[in-house]
RNA sequence: GCGCUCUUAGCUCAGCAGGAUAGAGCAACAGCCUUCUAAGCUGUGGGUCGGGCGUUCGAAUCGCCCAGAGCGCGCCA
């Protein structure tokens, strides 16, 4: 098992602290704050000092007294109120990346008890097409579902579809209303159901008759009408259908396209558990629980709706029920705008009343809402929202019209080209949306997006073409890849950029932040373009710094393309540009 | 009304398990393509971290108060 640098100093810093008989808690280094002055520091004295209370430099002078000793440590200084600062040798630098390049996983280890985690993202809807509401929940659970997988963990993803509430019941009214039966079902394509799906919501507004009709046919259909449930099915079919192309488009993978229909049976399980528990009652004709009053409003969970419906906390209560019961989750993980985070609440507190999840680590992961320019939740020109596959189509363009045409370069098809301006495009659009915290929104600029200078998804994607492009020209000129030696500041500021690598992805894991992975691959990649204009590789002094650069752009390569994989961008091989 | 979240450069945002000179990108300005892809690089300017009080040797970071913004709060999901 190869060790990053940062964890065998953390080991040597620990076993520094025991010899000294100090709390080994502090024993903990980060990279400098002061690049100027040191590769690491440890602020451990000055935690230890109010404890002890002794003063800190005096303490930092004896960790650094015994951290002198240590071969691999070419410079110790002890600075300002007791931060140990210290170098790294070029050797063990060196040393440390030629590990990393040989091992798999770049060095990274995995969790320590891998667990069974359930992840609830996407949240598409029968006849619903997929909207730019519904890119973040899709771009950050893939994320955070290739990163918990990274890590060693068991990850299970699931669509949850929402084909089972009162919009059913609207659909198939509407479709009556207007075919006087549901003969002709069969025939309707996705933009039929969509634009009946609209219509019916325009009619329940104004027509509380109409709304009635619903409900009654979605509680009809609930119990098992058949020819509802026929009909039914076969919109859930084509939506799905519909749904999956988008989110295929997106590589967002789902292990299970179950939707709130699947939990139907659960549904009742739980309202009979939580009657046999004693904590339901019935109030104004529904079946509720009530919570604690603590200082901040609880609305009541409803159980049952007056008109027999299950409401759609049940729902989601019942599938953490099945999750935990076939699926033997021992973590679920609901990536879901924040505005729903009274609602996870809820769920959560009920599961815990009802004794259904047991141990089970219950997470809701609110995003914010992407805005347009004025700050406000996105819209198109018309006030409309915006489909995802629309916003899709126009970020391609952006690219497209950058590129070349298919014929003007050589070797490259219209289907070459094609990909080349896909994996752009998405790479763009995912990046942008995970390069903030995940909890704040942001501001989705149409007319801007497709500047792609910067801090964005195609200026990393970029640093990977010009490496392979190196690496291209390498193999034909016959240089091999050789070790890694340090021999200038801009190639070991590289290597100790590169060798970050494991604790970024751990803390990425550990906050489910996304934004930690986005943030050190642009740095990486920056770092990268400085050693690239400063530090030549085909024409570099002597053949040892020609090898050994070739391995360090290598090395980056490989992170990077790592990097971008946990975020679900793949790298395209070439970029090219119009002239 | 109650609660949650937020307020950092002209704009969009990082930083917040307290620490040394608060960082990026965009925009602006000045340079760099006969040499590994200029979707790039180098440099300049730009900030009383919303305001106040407190805890601390030390606060953008922790606590309290105030102001402003967004969101949520029983039968839609």
């Amino acid at each position: 098992m190869t060790l990053s640098i940062e964890k065998n100093f953390n080991q040597k810093f620990a076993d520094i602290f025991q010899k000294l008989d100090l709390d080994t808690k502090f024993a903990v280094i980060k990279p400098s704050d002061r690049p100027d002055l040191s590769d690491f520091q440890c602020n451990g004295a000055l935690a230890l000092a109010k404890s002890l209370h002794k003063n800190p430099r005096e303490i930092a002078a004896l960790i650094a007294e015994e951290l002198q000793k240590d071969k691999d440590v070419s410079s110790v200084s002890v600075d300002g109120p007791g931060f140990i600062n210290f170098k790294i040798s070029n050797e063990f630098i060196a040393k440390s990346l030629n590990e990393m390049a040989e091992d798999e996983r770049l060095g990274c280890s995995k969790v320590a008890e891998p667990k069974e985690i359930v992840m609830d993202f996407g949240g598409p809807n029968v006849a619903k097409a997929l909207h730019v509401g519904h890119l973040r929940s899709a771009v950050i659970g893939e994320s955070i579902r290739r990163i918990e997988t990274f890590v060693g963990n068991k990850v299970i993803s699931d669509v949850h579809f929402g084909d089972w509430g009162t919009p059913m019941g609207m659909i198939l009214a509407e479709i009556i209303h207007q075919d006087g039966n549901l003969d002709n079902v069969e025939s309707y394509d996705i933009a039929k159901i969509s634009a009946i799906y609209k219509q019916a919501n325009i009619r329940c507004k104004e027509d509380e008759n109409a709304k009635e009709t619903a409900r009654q046919i979605t509680a009809e259909l609930q119990n098992g009408n058949p020819e509802y449930r026929k009909a039914w099915k076969y919109l859930r079919d084509v939506s799905v259908a519909d749904v999956k192309k988008t989110y295929q488009e997106l590589d967002a993978h789902f292990d299970l396209w179950l939707g709130e229909s699947d939990a139907h049976q659960a549904c009742g399980e739980v309202v009979e558990l939580a009657k046999e528990k004693g904590i339901s009652e019935v109030d104004d004709g529904a079946t509720i629980i009530r919570l604690p009053e603590t200082n901040k409003p609880m609305p009541p969970v409803i159980l049952v709706k007056t008109d027999g419906g299950f409401g759609y906390q049940v729902t989601d209560i019942a599938t953490i029920k099945t999750r935990v019961e076939d699926l033997h989750a021992q973590e679920i993980i609901y990536v879901v705008d924040k505005r729903q985070s009274l609602h996870f609440e809820q769920v959560f507190q009920v599961s815990e009343m009802l004794g259904i999840a047991k141990d089970v680590k219950l997470e809701h992961i609110g995003f914010g809402t992407v805005n347009g320019a004025d700050g406000k939740p996105f819209k198109t020109r018309d006030g409309g929202v915006m489909n995802l596959s629309d916003l899709i189509l126009i970020s391609k363009e952006k690219v497209r019209s950058s590129m070349p045409k298919a014929g003007e370069v050589e070797g490259f098809s219209k289907d070459d080209i094609e990909k080349m301006v896909t994996q752009i495009a998405m790479g763009a659009i995912k990046f942008q949306d995970l390069k903030n915290n995940i909890a704040s929104g942001y501001v989705f600029d149409l007319e801007d997006f497709a500047k792609f200078d910067g801090k964005t998804g195609p200026y990393i994607q970029y640093a990977v073409a010009r490496i392979n492009s190196i690496l291209r020209k390498a193999k034909a000129g016959g240089l091999e890849i050789g070790d890694i030696v340090i021999s200038n500041e801009d190639e070991r500021n590289l290597a100790l950029k590169l060798s970050q690598f494991e604790n970024v992805i751990m803390r990425a894991h550990a906050d489910k932040e996304p934004s930690i992975i986005t943030d050190y691959a642009y740095t990486l990649a920056q770092v990268f373009s400085g050693f690239y204009n400063t530090c030549p590789i085909m024409n570099a002094e002597d053949k040892t710094l020609a090898v050994s650069r070739l391995k360090l752009a290598s090395l980056v390569r490989d992170t990077l393309k790592q990097l971008l994989y946990l975020l679900g961008i793949e790298a395209p091989e070439v970029m090219l540009k119009a002239a």
